[in-house]
DNA sequence: ATATTGATTGTAGTGATTACAAAAATGTAG
DNA sequence: CTACATTTTTGTAATCACTACAATCAATAT
């Protein structure tokens, strides 16, 4: 739990943004919870503990962090904007059932992802996956 | 122009659906404009055409379109749900400082998107590129 | 200490989408 | 053709995620 909020507060430092508490929350609830939660989510899970938490400071927080490269917006959906605390590219599958988003990580070094040759240039790349996760098929 | 007028009541029938006169002219516009419209931009654009014409219409039938397989919903930007008549699979970029959408197709046949190897049963692929299109560079 | 800057909060607002019920159009049976 | 049933369209009101804003609170500097 220590080496988890010493983690947190390293990394904001880091980012040159001070450890408040409402940021550690938020960057620990991420780290801890894997789940690319959106705003709601993380608001409801840290109010318990933090009953003056403000929703509108889960907002600021989440994009403070992504101007920051601290998470990742996932817009796996639309109208619900999820983050994700693992910023390096991987994909992400959304169960049409459960609701859940997972990564999906490329292992294979021989898997890649084919690039635009008309001229743009990316800068970052989502690769989203739908359908039906092993625990809801049949 | 009737050929694009026919073609839309023959694809409205073909699902099953009354080739109404919003239903043709939404689907005419996605044919001939592709841009991957949102809702809004559609209603404005047939708005002059159609007067009486209602933004609900709109809403109800790309629903419907999508429920039929006639488009495909792109949830590439949080916020604004496109919707892109080419329901085959290919990739879509999106510029940050124009904020078009363009299609991405993969001509190379080796070039495979990998599929996630973890029992989850994918029904769709999104892949989305972000960045600078040719036009919006230096 | 006091001033200045930065962070947090609550409320009010926005904008895209949806719910809903009435009105209009279309299809069907007599 | 007329009457009734079904489908489609419409406008308004509601919802929901998110943001703007201004006030409060906390932290750092002079």
């Amino acid at each position: 739990m220590n080496d988890l909020r010493a983690e947190c507060i390293a990394r904001l430092q880091t980012a040159g943004l001070r450890p408040s508490e409402p940021r550690i929350a938020v960057l620990a609830f991420l780290m801890k919870n894997r789940i690319h939660p959106v705003a709601e989510t993380i608001y409801k899970s840290l109010a318990p503990e933090y009953p003056t938490l403000s929703r509108t400071t889960v907002y600021n927080t989440l994009k403070l962090f992504e101007e920051n490269k601290i998470v990742m917006p996932l817009t796996i959906e639309d109208g619900e904007l999820r983050y994700d605390i693992n910023t390096s590219f991987h994909g992400h599958f959304k169960c049409r059932k459960c609701h859940s988003v997972t990564d999906i990580f490329l292992n294979d070094p021989s898997e890649k992802i084919p690039l635009p040759q008309n001229g743009c240039k990316v800068e970052s790349i989502h690769l989203d996956y739908y359908g039906l996760c092993s625990d809801c098929q049949g």
